[in-house]
DNA sequence: GCCGAGAATGAATCCATCC
DNA sequence: AGGATGGATTCATTCTCGG
């Protein structure tokens, strides 16, 4: 098994493919996710352009590192989606549960692999972000979705989440899908108390982040080196700072 | 073609089965819905009677055996909103949008069946109610949804909605799934100005109802008659009170 | 410290233009 | 049924900064 980037303070990261690593990675609670969204534009032009340009348009936003694996089209998108969720269900303990970040754009293609995959789908949870681009004629974007989903066996774990989460985007991103830390804490309330969280789409580390925050244990996976180290160095810290304004 | 229940006021009403008269309906801009969920109620009882009252209907066609089953559940009702979505697609005038609600369960199989009848998917909109009910271990489901679309030479409406809009639910319901008349109208927002809006679910007529104090001229189609009624009774009012609390 | 005005920004989208 | 690229456009909310 590939040898962890970096361990401490009850987090673990691994640097390299998800695919790789993932059938190795077992004993854990959650599954909790933000994978590349491959959405963007109805058009396949639009859809493959690099993330800076799809996703950072109109000149003055600053620029943020490019991420990879947001290319896909729906249907391969479902294939891939089927195949992480699948080796993950199967690892993971007894009564885990899965929740993923989505757009609108791909919210029933994810619900139909959730399902695919295995898991029992449960419900589909709002992070409201106050406000979208406006866009003429039709209703401005300004939520994205948790598919969320458990086992057959799963037992709650007595916590009662609301289903719609009004919070703000972060400002100084790392990354540019990042989540703010509070959103990160509001979905893993849907995890059972004390367990481990599996995030193979870690990025900046924010699932992490929040996880060690509720006093779980976390296991993160990332491709880009750059983003292992930004979260190694972000994990390391004994107590962490905000992150965010 | 059938005669109208009633007509006044900018309104008209049809009573009869939206199957058989929706092939003769035509000169509208707007497609603006709330059709029988199908997923209803958290028992099956509550599903199979929901669908015995509203679709038995003085004929030959029954459709409460397609409602029975889990899995043909969703499959029979993507079958059966392609059938009025396509119908109404092709009757609607150039440039027509569809808008309709569905809840977390449906969503995909709405988005499926609006896309395959025609429609292009432009989005989701979310009507959140305040509070569900509260269940442990899941998050609480307090939210609906509108699925909207356009056809492919829709010209924009200068409109700009917003994506979220929070509204509590009807207190003294004359129908059971009866939406809050100002959440009607911040779906109406969508419609083509001064365009025609057809609601082949009408209800108690709220649709219509918000169409009218909108400026819209809308079309609305019942099975039910006592529905029907009411609805009449409603709209023949020179000065529509509010409906509402 | 509070308030208001002005600037910045967005897990976009559309469309003209060029290759 | 062409496909890729880049610039213009849009407004609600947040941010910044000065009074």
């Amino acid at each position: 098994m590939t040898a962890p980037y970096f361990t401490g303070n009850g987090v673990t990261i691994y640097h390299g493919d998800m695919l790789d690593i993932l059938p190795d990675v077992t004993g854990f609670d959650a599954l909790i996710t933000d994978p590349p969204y491959s959405s963007g534009g109805a058009f396949r032009g639009d859809r493959t352009k690099l993330t800076v340009d799809k996703y950072v348009q109109g000149g003055t936003a600053t620029y943020r590192p490019e991420f990879a694996g947001d290319t896909r089209d729906q249907r391969s998108f479902a294939a891939w989606c089927l195949l992480w969720l699948n080796i993950a269900r199967q690892n993971a303990n007894p009564g885990a549960v899965v929740a993923s970040f989505t757009d609108w754009r791909q919210l029933p293609t994810l619900t139909d692999a959730v399902q695919m995959a295995g898991w029992v789908w449960r419900g589909v949870a709002i992070w409201h972000k106050g406000f979208g681009r406006a866009q003429p004629g039709r209703f401005s974007s300004a939520a994205e979705y948790v598919v969320y989903g458990a086992t057959p066996d799963t037992q709650p774990n007595g916590d009662y989440p609301p289903g719609l989460f009004h919070h703000p985007i972060v400002r100084d991103k790392v990354h540019i899908a990042e989540k703010p830390l509070a959103v990160m804490e509001w979905v893993l309330r849907y995890v059972p108390q004390g367990g481990t969280v599996l995030d193979p789409f870690m990025g900046s580390g924010t699932t992490l982040h929040a996880a060690r925050n509720l006093g779980l244990t976390a296991i993160g996976i990332e491709s880009d080196e750059r983003y292992c180290e930004a979260a190694a160095r972000r994990l390391d810290q004994q107590v962490l700072p905000l992150w965010e304004a």
